[in-house]
DNA sequence: TTCAAAATCACCAGTTTCTGTGATTGGTGG
DNA sequence: CCACCAATCACAGAAACTGGTGATTTTGAA
């Protein structure tokens, strides 16, 4: 069985080029070939593609908002974005929307042929530069602001999780099997600690500063 | 100039296939390979590696510690793991420590000297399906919890925002030069709509679902 | 225009929280 | 042994919050 491939593309000559590629490439099969995808859902029943080939940056209907109309019609059908923009934003962005995969234009024809075999297996193929980028962001996300140190005590964790969770100081002594004036003497002494002066400012800093 | 890498791999197997794989590529040198990262600066230290191959899974220092010290001590150094686990909190592990790329032990000899190549030139190779669970955790971490649609006025978002700085009922009327009471009725409003009941859970809700 | 929702204000009663002061117990380290 | 800290409990006044009712004005949609 061959890899059914649409490409979305409005530069002309590289979407001819891409098509030439593709059909010249034995397993793999050109069904479908835009300049856009304003005629999205139309395009896409036409060619009913295992994988698409889409451009970020087309007139009307950008590339983005493809990839999202894709995955919601057409939900078993793999997308591989290629564009020539590698920032942040709009890797992030095409990530978010479903992509499958990155690649930057400069990918020689080999690595597109390679990267498409990827795609319909369930891989996630991506340009080196866009792969570090990733894992950038990733580790940026995860990252823990812990400048400040915090030393609660487990006691006093626990009381903090309890104010996160919204249960008022009686039902936090029941929980704990303390008294009441235990639970305020404890939450007093994590306002002290987290520099706040109202319980709503220490949930805020504990959500924030992932202490729960 | 060639490229000089060191191993970390507890299977003596194993290392010895990796060393000789290594050293019989054009470009590259084995320049140690040890069966735990027990002494790691020496072992740094001794084999001045340009890409290290780390195993995940050794007797002692782990390979997440291995790669948390090397980031700190070897800045240059690349790191590439190489184990048989690709589940989330592995990868996770490894990425947010430092690793520059992630390979499954599966992975054929071809594959592995492009990926160290692929690392030393600052790329990020990771084997199609951990590339997929990364991509997918990426999508989890930023994903919007929008199942529940919350229609906030301009106004109630507004109070809303204040409560989560931690702002007491006095200082929201100030700020916004309204009376008390009205603030009280915002907030009444807010916690109906979020099916909350006090001010606590109503800040952690904004919070996780970026209300604000 | 007419109706509904939003925004505003007010009063009230009861509950909860904030803050301070003070005290006891048990464990740790010098 | 003594100083110190975490954890526990208690009292109490002031401030803040919760929840209910009711009312007016503005605004936007039918």
């Amino acid at each position: 069985m061959e890899i059914r491939v649409a490409i979305f593309e409005d530069n002309n000559s590289l979407r001819k080029s891409l098509e030439l590629l593709i059909d010249s490439t034995d397993g793999m099969l050109c069904t479908g070939a835009f300049a856009n995808a304003n005629k999205l859902v139309e395009s896409m029943g036409f060619s009913e593609p295992d994988v698409v080939l889409m451009d970020i940056n087309m007139p009307g209907i950008s590339g983005i908002e493809a990839v999202q109309l894709i995955r919601e019609k057409f939900v078993t059908t793999q997308i591989l974005m290629q564009t020539v923009f590698d920032d942040n934003d709009k890797i992030f962005a095409a990530i978010c929307a479903g992509a499958s995969g990155y690649l930057l234009k400069k990918t020689p024809p080999k690595k597109i042929i390679e990267a498409i075999r990827e795609t319909y297996l369930g891989g996630a193929p991506m340009t080196p530069s866009v792969a570090v980028k990733v894992l950038d962001m990733f580790r940026m996300q995860s990252a823990i602001p812990k400048k400040e140190f915090i030393n609660l005590s487990e006691r006093e964790k626990e009381i903090l999780a309890w104010l996160v969770k919204g249960k008022a100081y009686k039902a936090i002594a029941a929980e704990c099997f303390i008294s009441i004036d235990t639970v305020g003497t404890h939450v007093r002494h994590v306002y002290k600690k987290l520099h706040v002066h109202s319980k709503s400012e220490a949930v805020a800093k504990a959500i924030h500063q992932k202490l729960v």
